[in-house]
DNA sequence: TAATCCTTTACGGAAAACTGTAAGGGATTG
DNA sequence: CAATCCCTTACAGTTTTCCGTAAAGGATTA
């Protein structure tokens, strides 16, 4: 089991909350919390260079917007920056986010090891995906049906800059025009239309003003 | 000071926090917690029809979907249900909610006391607020600015059906046959268009596309 | 090398979006 | 009552979107 845990999470009440369950349920010594993004790497920092590390790192993913200037400002990238760190900490995300798409890119890309999406159980399963991390396992809140989202369509660096673009309200002849003064190819009107209407079948949209509110809706732009 | 508080949230770790607040730092005796709107109003009645009814209702706005099949689903419904049965109940909101514009909705509309919203100072606020709200006085977080709001182009109803028809991909004759079919007035295709063209210079978007993404951005479709 | 596949590009046509003008009707005001 | 204002509607013209066909060029494969 697990010795020494930091928690990141803004929300007071609810640190309150998951250090009483860890204490009292699964008699962890050391549970230290902090509000921001840039302490708690600090002080993971801090530990590993006293050589007293931490174990495990419990964070939220979004973190409300301070007055402090920040260089980490979302739970992601204090996951990424701990990481790199020390690759052997234990990362739990507790989350709002219930999105499948989004929960698995946090095990692919940022190599976490546990997900727990906040709701009326999150304490129960918190203790549950401690005990679980703690010997070398991964877990994911049930309510979470990861497999559903495997078909998902990606979109690639080049769809995203045309999406984002019509988001902003560009015309495609606009867009044309903006991609030969920026060097971007392809980019005749012809090639950006058949893009778009490729998106149009993946994503199963009538039209761009449809596609762009699915996306917006789900995240992706 | 209140005796009696019924909190309503569906995050499990929130409530622990705000009970231990409460008990230990304003000295309220009697606190219970519900973690559903349906389950929190029934608490309420049954209170009232004993003669031992809450004096404050802290509730989320914001419940996570159940597989119980549920009359109310939100807290604004859970706050009408709850005004309605006892006007004189004190209404505390404590929610992620930041939006002053919604805020200010459920003070005007909803009749609420004080609005907290949830964040790194949370408990503090919370404590603040019970002891304003018990005087009789409303209370807001600081950092929301209820006055900026004031010139913020309101949509209506009639606005929203178009917007909401518009992001699920509609065109507008489309939604002309659609409004003529559910006698929603006005229904020609010109009006449309006018509304439509108007809401581009409120929220200043080139074209329908950049006002659904602005709004959906926004939260406000 | 020839055949094949894929991507980019050009082009054309129907449909839709966007804009401006103008007419009609109901409510308000002097 | 007439003048005015506001909202709805019709219509027309331009631009943009959307979709299909087809040609050109590059890479891969037999």
């Amino acid at each position: 089991m697990f010795k020494k845990v930091l928690i990141a999470e803004d929300f007071q009440d609810t640190n309150r909350g998951i250090v009483d369950a860890l204490r009292n349920k699964l008699n962890i010594r050391e549970i230290q919390e902090e509000l921001y993004c840039d302490t708690a790497y600090n002080r993971l920092k801090l530990a590993l260079e006293k050589e007293a590390s931490f174990d495990l790192l419990i964070t939220d993913l979004f973190f409300k917007e301070s007055h402090i200037d920040r260089k980490l400002s979302s739970g992601t990238e204090l996951i990424k920056a701990a990481k790199t760190l020390q690759p052997s900490l234990k990362v739990i995300v507790n989350s709002m986010e219930d999105n499948p798409v989004k929960i698995k890119v946090l095990f692919h890309d940022y190599k976490i090891d546990g997900y727990v999406c906040k709701g009326r159980h999150s304490l129960v399963e918190l203790v549950n995906a401690i005990d679980t991390v703690s010997v070398d396992k991964t877990y994911v809140s049930p309510q979470i049906n990861l497999s559903v989202s495997n078909n998902v369509f990606e979109l690639d660096e080049y769809d995203l800059l045309i999406l984002k673009d019509l988001a902003d309200g560009f015309s495609k002849k606009e867009i044309v025009e903006k991609f030969k003064r920026e060097n971007i190819s392809p980019n005749s009107e012809s090639t950006i239309d058949k893009r778009v209407s490729k998106l149009f079948d993946e994503f199963g949209a009538k039209n761009t003003t449809h596609l762009i509110a699915k996306l917006t809706r789900e995240g992706k732009i």
